[in-house]
DNA sequence: CATGAATGAGTCTTCATTCAT
DNA sequence: AATGAATGAAGACTCATTCAT
C-alpha cells in the first residue's frame, strides 16, 4: 500500500488490497503509447525482474507492474512467460553481439581482434551488468529456455572458434574442428568465469578485466597457434 | 493407473486419480529404515529430481514419491526444500573436493597436480553427470541457493588460486592476490565450460577433456609464471 | 508467423507473437461496408466458432478475427456475447423454420405434410450442420442462453403439436392438450436425436435419415391417432 | 459474507474477501474424513454446482466451497475440472444404468421389459433432477467432455438397440443393425426429451411420463416388429 | 466508420508446508 | 517413526468489455 512512481516516468497512486493493484485517481499517466514503445518499456521491466529474481521466481504480475501496464498487455504482446524471456534473451544477445561484431573486425591481426572483441565484451556487461547477469547466468539451467540460451552461447563458441581458425590459418596451421570448438568453449567459459566476476564487482574496471582475461587465456592459445602443445605425462 | 514398482525395491501397487496416489494392497513394506540411510535414499532422490528439471521445477512430492516415504519424512529430516537442495550441493559438491583433494596431492611438480586434478575433475563429472550437471548448472542463477553454490564455486576458485601461487613461488616468482584470484576465475570458468560440454556429450572420453583443458589454460598459466605478459596495444 | 488470407477476401500480413497480430503492410482493405453486410460477415463468423467451440469455448477475439474486423465492431453492432449469440440463433432457427413452413403447408393429408415438414428439417440440418449443431445442441445447457434456445424449441413443439392436432380433428379425434405436448415432445425429440446422428455422420443421406424418423416415429403417431393406446400391466 | 453451513453438516463461519474465503473460528468440524467419504462430499457438490451453472459455469472454487474443503484437495482427489466432470457423469450414469437393468430383467416380455426400463429410468430422473440434468443436458455440447456424455449416451443406445433385436428375433424377424441403431437413436433421443420435459415440471408424475412415452413410442416400435412400415410417397 | 490499446476480474492449477492420527 | 489429509498463497493465463484516437 503506498505511492509508487512506475517507472515509465508517469505517476499513479495505487492502492494494494489482496492480490489486485487498484487503480485510485490515476494521473492522465497511463497514456496510450504505440506498441513498439511499450514492448520496450516491457523487455526493460522483464530484463530487470528476471535479473533480479530469475526466471522462475520471476512473476508476470511484478513485471507488468513495473513496465507500468496491466497483465493483459503482456501477454497481448509478448505471448507467455517463456516467449518474454526468449525476447529478452534476443534483444540483449543481439546488442551485445552488435557491439562485439562492430569492434571485432575481421581485417585485424588475430591478438589484436580478439583484445578489441574482449573489451567490447566486457564493456557491454560492465554497461549492462543487469542485462547479461540475469540472462546468461540465470537461464543457463532453467530448463524451458535453456535451449535458447544453448543455442545463443553457441553461436558466441562459433564466432570465437571462427576467429581462432581464422588465426591460425594465416599461419599456414590447421586444426581439427572438434579440437577448435573445444578450446573455443574453454575460452568463452573463462570469459564469462570472468564477466561474472566483473558482475559481481562493481568497482571493477572493464577495461582491466579484458587485459587480464587476454593474458590468462591469449597467450595459451598464442601457444597453441605456435604449435606448442602438453600431453600426459606417461603413468 | 498402473502397478508401479517404487525405487525402494518394495511393491506397491497404485490408482492415480488426481495428485495423491491411492494406495491400494501395499506390502507391509516401507519399513522403517535407520535415518541415516533414509537420508541417503533422499538425498539420492533429490539430486535425480534436481538435475532434471531444476531447483525451481522440481517438487517436494515428485522427490518424496521418488525416494519412496512421505512428504513430512522429508521435512522432518531435510527441514525445507531450500535445506534439502543445501543438503544435495554438499553431499556432491563434497564428493567431488574429495575426489580431487586425493588425486591432487600438494607435493607434486605444478603441472602434474594441476593435471591430476583436472583428471579428477573431469572423471567425477563423467561420472555423475547427474549430480555435477543439477548442482553447479540449475542453481547457478536460483536466487535462493545461488549463494551456497557461489560459496562452493569460490572454495574452488581458492583452491585453484593456491596452486598457482605455489607454482610460482616455487619459481621465486609472486603476483598480486587479485590478479591471481582473477585468472583462478577464468581457469575454473573455462574449467566448468568444458565440464558442461562433457556433461552434454556421453559419448566424450573424460580423460581427452582433461588433457584438452590443460593444453587450453595450462600452456597460457605456465606463459604467466615464466613472466610473460600481453598489453593492450596503445590506441 | 506467417501470411493469413483473412476470411473477407482481403489480404493481410500477420506477425504473430502474442494475442494481438501485428498488422504488417494491410492493404487499405477493411473497407467500410454498409451495416447489413458487415453484420451477416459477423453472424457467419460467430455461427462458425459457436458450432466450433461451443458458447464458452468461443472467444469474441476469435470471432472478431474470422470475421475480419475489429473487436469494438462487433460490440457497436452485436451488443454483447449473448446478444451475439441470440442473434445467430434467430437467424438460424428463423432460416430453419422457413425452410419446414414452406414444405409443409397445412392444406396436405396429415402424413404428408409431416413427411414434407421432417424432409425439410433434414434437409436443413444437413445443410447446415454447423449452424445446427452450433446452435441447438452446444447451447442446451448453457445457463446464459437456454433461455432462448430453449423458447425456439418450445416453437418448434408447437407447430408439431398443432400438426398432430389438425391431423386428429380431421379424423374426429380429440385429445387432451397436454397429451399432446408431450407426444410432441418425445417426437422433437426423436427428431433431434437423429438430427445429432446426421449431423455426426457426413456420409449419411438427409432423405434416407427422414425417412426413417417416419417409420420411426409416425407409426406411433398414426397408432395414436386411431385411438390405440397402450396400458401399463396391472402391478 | 454471512454465516454459512457447510453441506457435511458442520458449521464453519466464513468471511469473504476477495476471492478467498477466510475461516474464521472454525468449530472442530473439518474433521478429518477418509478419502472415501471426502470424494463423495466433492461429487455431491460438483453435481449440484455443475447442474445449475453448467461445466464452462461452474467454478472449482464454488465447488470446493460447497463440499466443505480447500480446492487443493479437489485436485489432490480428482485431478482436473474435466476430470471431476467425468467422475461425476460416470457416478450418475451408473447409478442410472444400474437403477434400469435391475428394473428391465431380460427374460420378460419384449413390451413388459420396455416398459419397465422406461418407468425405471423416469423415476430415476424424477428423484435426481439435478443429476440427470446437470450431465445429460449441460454437457452434450461442452467441447472438452462432449465425448465422454457420448460414449454414455452410446451405451444406452446400444442397449435399446439390444432390446428391440431381441424382441424382433423372438418374432423370427431380424433388421439391419444400422436401421436398428437409428430406430434405437429415435427412441433415446424421444425418452430424453420426455426427460427434459419433466425435469422441468416438477409437479408431473415419472410413473405418467413413462406411460407416455411407452405410448408414443412402443406403438411405432411395435408396427416396426410387426413388418409394417412406411415409404415416402413417390415425387 | 473503425481500431489499437488497455484492463478488472476471474479462471484453473500447483506448491511448499503442516496437522492429527 | 511415519503418513494421509489438509490448506494458504500464489502463479500463469484468458476473456468480455471499453476508451481514445
Amino acid at each position: 500500500m503506498g505511492i509508487h512512481l512506475s517507472d515509465n516516468g508517469y505517476s499513479c497512486v495505487t492502492l494494494r488490497t489482496g492480490r489486485y493493484a487498484r487503480k485510485v485517481a490515476s494521473t492522465p499517466a497511463f497514456r496510450r503509447l504505440p506498441r513498439a514503445v511499450r514492448e520496450q518499456q516491457m523487455l526493460d521491466a522483464a530484463v530487470r525482474i528476471f535479473s533480479r529474481h530469475g526466471y522462475h521466481g520471476a512473476s508476470m504480475d511484478e513485471i507488468a507492474e513495473k513496465a507500468g501496464i496491466s497483465k493483459p498487455m503482456v501477454y497481448a504482446y509478448l505471448g507467455s512467460k517463456e516467449e518474454l524471456f526468449v525476447a529478452c534473451l534476443h534483444r540483449e544477445g543481439t546488442r551485445m553481439m552488435e557491439a562485439i561484431a562492430q569492434a571485432a573486425v575481421p581485417d585485424l591481426p588475430a591478438d589484436e581482434r580478439l583484445w578489441r572483441g574482449l573489451r567490447a565484451f566486457f564493456g557491454f556487461v560492465g554497461a549492462h551488468r543487469d542485462g547479461w547477469a540475469v540472462l546468461y547466468r540465470q537461464a543457463r539451467g532453467e530448463p524451458p529456455v535453456a535451449g535458447e540460451v544453448a543455442a545463443m552461447r553457441a553461436r558466441m563458441v562459433e564466432v570465437v572458434a571462427g576467429m581462432l581458425d581464422h588465426a591460425l590459418r594465416a599461419e599456414g596451421r590447421e586444426v581439427a574442428e572438434t579440437e577448435l570448438e573445444v578450446v573455443a568453449y574453454a575460452l568463452v567459459g573463462a570469459t564469462e568465469s570472468l564477466a561474472d566476476w566483473l558482475a559481481d564487482h562493481p568497482e571493477a574496471d572493464p577495461e582491466t578485466t579484458a587485459t587480464r582475461m587476454m593474458n590468462a587465456a591469449w597467450l595459451g592459445a598464442a601457444q597453441l597457434l605456435r604449435g606448442t602443445t602438453w600431453h600426459p605425462p606417461a603413468t
